[in-house]
DNA sequence: CATTTCAAATTGTCTGACGATATGTCAATA
DNA sequence: TATTGACATATCGTCAGACAATTTGAAATG
């Protein structure tokens, strides 16, 4: 009994783990933008770690699609085309209403109550102008859906999904009152998936991210406005 | 002019790139035992590399989840349950009939080609009872399949969901003679591409993955007696 | 037999180094 | 002027070695 007795083991994250999840964040709150280059020595610095543990943390990123690493030029923000950005979409068309449904299913009050609180939160960051706020209370409602779906593959899957177009995400929220319609649509989702009623959960959820990659898309072009050499 | 000239740039991967490789393989053939810790010391003496190349690629194999990093004891194969490979299947489900029912609608002669190919080699290693052949062939048919259907996205998680469950189906493969009636289902998948029929192509794949699902839960059981307390 | 203590094994992280590759600069040339 | 070539700089790829922290198995103890 000679340690100090109150380290009940929870939260002891190495130095890597943690430059995982700043760098995550920063790159899915869209500190960086798309093209960037992040210099090695650079981001030791910054976030005051050795080379070789920060090369560890981007190689987990780049498996994870967050950063793409170039030979001999490092590591680099992604930049997503329109086209990969539907793919997205495609394949998020196929998990989520399928996560609802079975969230309907075998969902309990705890998990619909996360749910809840995730709503909650996003409806205030929206009336608080808060993108970061919107995004991580989007990932949490949605975290609590599949983990009432009761697959964690799904999940994972979904989680890595949202990642990837989460600048995306991010932009179409603020241009239009994207947010707000989209809060009615979670709203009817999280309805649907607390009574129960699956049909109607994949219904809403099919009818969310459709409306999703619309706005997604009117973003897009508008900050990509349509080349013609 | 000091360059042995003909090095047109075509395949020059690095140190790393190829241990990530030959990891993925050997975990993927079922070199290791689910369970198995895997010593850097030893990686990195087997392999011939050094200590910081080994763990950056083991940080990409756990984010394809083909290595569990326990915190200060390192890595070990993951030990998957019936209920996690049953998570697989599931999502499989949503996506391999979508992505057969796209190469039916976008396939061209050349990944039909490249399909059939894989085909081929697939009933070679199946008369030669190659199994490391066997789990290649199968992944260079899906490769072609998903590479016709032209989502990236969906290839991508096919291969990752397939990586993941291949030690089971070299199991369920080696047990019975499923590896036959394998050949013959995918067989009437590629038909039903080629044909262009997407509803049937969707329906061929459901069944193959029923089918391979029914066949990895009888080998699993075999192989994990039901234990009684 | 349960518990404590101790030593070996292994991981987490850092530092420093060196060759290889890419990219920008600038002069020489057509 | 535009193209080419040569050089310098920045940065990456990879390695070797070191040291503290942690886990773990075994010996010692009560």
């Amino acid at each position: 009994m000679k340690k100090p007795a109150l380290d009940l083991r929870i939260m002891r994250k190495g130095v890597l783990e943690s430059a995982v999840e700043t760098l995550r964040n920063a790159i899915v709150i869209g500190h960086f933008k798309p093209g960037e280059r992040l210099v090695e020595a650079e981001m030791c610095a910054a976030i005051g770690i050795s080379r070789a543990s920060l090369r560890e943390a981007l190689r987990r990123l780049q498996a994870e699609r967050l950063v793409d690493i170039i030979p001999n030029r490092g590591p680099v923000i992604p930049v997503m085309t329109w086209a990969g950005a539907e793919e997205i979409f495609q394949v998020r068309l196929l998990l989520e209403p399928e996560a609802a449904a079975l969230a309907a299913r075998h969902g309990t009050p705890a998990h619909h109550a996360r749910a809840r609180a995730g709503l909650a939160a996003f409806a205030i960051a929206l009336a608080a102008h808060d993108m970061g706020q919107l995004i991580s209370a989007t990932a949490e409602m949605y975290e609590a859906i599949t983990d009432a779906a009761g697959n964690g593959v799904i999940q994972e899957l979904q989680r890595g999904l949202h990642a990837r177009i989460s600048f995306l995400r991010a932009q179409s929220m603020s241009a239009n009152n994207r947010a707000a319609t989209s809060l009615q649509e979670m709203t009817a989702m999280l309805d649907a998936i607390e009574a129960g009623q699956e049909a109607q959960a994949r219904a809403a959820t099919q009818a969310h991210i459709l409306a999703a990659r619309a706005a997604a898309k009117a973003a897009y072009e508008c900050v990509h406005p349509s080349p013609a050499p």
